[in-house]
DNA sequence: TTGAATTATGACTTTTAAGTCAGTATAATA
DNA sequence: TATTATACTGACTTAAAAGTCATAATTCAA
């Protein structure tokens, strides 16, 4: 009984070693076999299918940090302490899992393509968008509009994620036909948290 | 000659719509000569394999919407006139092309799992933790910290992919070893630009 | 100790999709 | 019109990986 378990837990972690070292896309029932030093077949014993070991890798995972993360910000008693201990634990959970995340966040691009040529491309124009904000960001700075000690592009890929966010939120939630005043409100909220954040001045 | 032409733009826009309609994951080559009305070997003149292909659409889709994006910020001067009007021309063209992004931005849940349950249950778990941060922001609202009119989800979402975007950035410059003191910097610079922005007061 | 129940094995089957290529149709040229 | 060149076709080959299952090993219980 307590065997099962272990064999359980065998195939999660190495899953997740496999994942950390060749990403989701390359991740074969075999490798995940030969790396916990089992047969095939014994990984179908213990999980329905392939769909099956992914999200119970994920969602074991999730659990932790989501755990961790209650109740860090548990302990905090203002609000904003509470944001902090949030992003603070958040980002000590992807470092400490670093190799996983790495592989989770920039795996998307493998999704489409096949090559490493591909990939890198797809990043040159991630980077160039970023970097032509990034000089928006950089005159603002200069002329005093905005803070100093800004990475021009760091701040340039998060005003880009702040919009693709956005743009998810309204995927999933099922807003597909916008009308422009819809658009420039949109436009307004991401412009207005960039500039201004949340706060109150 | 100018018939090769529209048959290299036929399978661009096939495989475009195709995208739309089943996303990347479930594109073959087959389905796109299909759609294109054309035999499988045809794509292979136009292109070299999939990956090939797959390069085509997107970087052809992003040096339109980088182009109409620069055209539209060079006509600003001031800065954060520059800035909104390049979320204003993003969004816009997220919008007209809304089928394309749903699938680019959605898909990426598509790597990982092969059944619908499983994306289920991914979007769940995002949905949890963003409105576990949710109910933070709304409290920070209610107590007057936080600007009113805030939709707390949505701006959970928004903090979640800052703190994705920001080790994302860390992964691509091959940050790996970060010092305690890298990590409350980037927990510092998170939660200011979420609570003030980039704008000095 | 034995035989029933449980667990494990890995060769095999099946499926799916990328990529090829010999043959065919169409267009260009002499 | 005949010949060559170019463009197109789709059945076929190849490859990869998911999932199965008859058989073997191990554990357990009487």
């Amino acid at each position: 009984m307590s065997e099962n378990i272990d064999k359980f837990e065998l195939i999660l972690s190495s899953s997740r070693k496999l994942i950390e070292e060749i990403g989701f896309s390359s991740l074969t029932m075999d490798k995940v076999a030969q790396k916990a030093g089992i047969a095939k077949g014994t990984v179908y014993l213990y999980f329905k299918d392939k769909d099956d070991l992914l999200e119970k890798v994920l969602s074991t995972g999730f659990e932790k940090m989501f755990e961790r993360i209650k109740n860090r910000v548990a302990v905090e008693n203002r609000v904003i302490d509470k944001l902090g201990a949030l992003i603070s634990e958040n980002i000590n959970h992807i470092y400490e899992n670093r190799y996983f995340f790495k592989t989770i966040f920039l795996d998307e691009v493998n999704v489409v393509f096949l090559k490493k040529k591909s990939k890198e491309s797809f990043n040159l124009r991630r980077k160039r968008y970023s970097d032509f904000i990034g000089d928006i960001i950089k005159s603002g700075a200069e002329s005093g509009e905005f803070v100093s000690g800004l990475n021009p592009a760091k701040s340039g890929y998060m005003l880009v994620s702040l919009i693709k966010t956005a743009a998810i939120y309204n995927f999933l939630s099922e807003r597909f036909e916008p009308t422009p005043e819809m658009i420039e409100n949109d436009t307004k909220e991401i412009l207005n948290l960039f500039l201004h954040g949340i706060s109150v001045k």
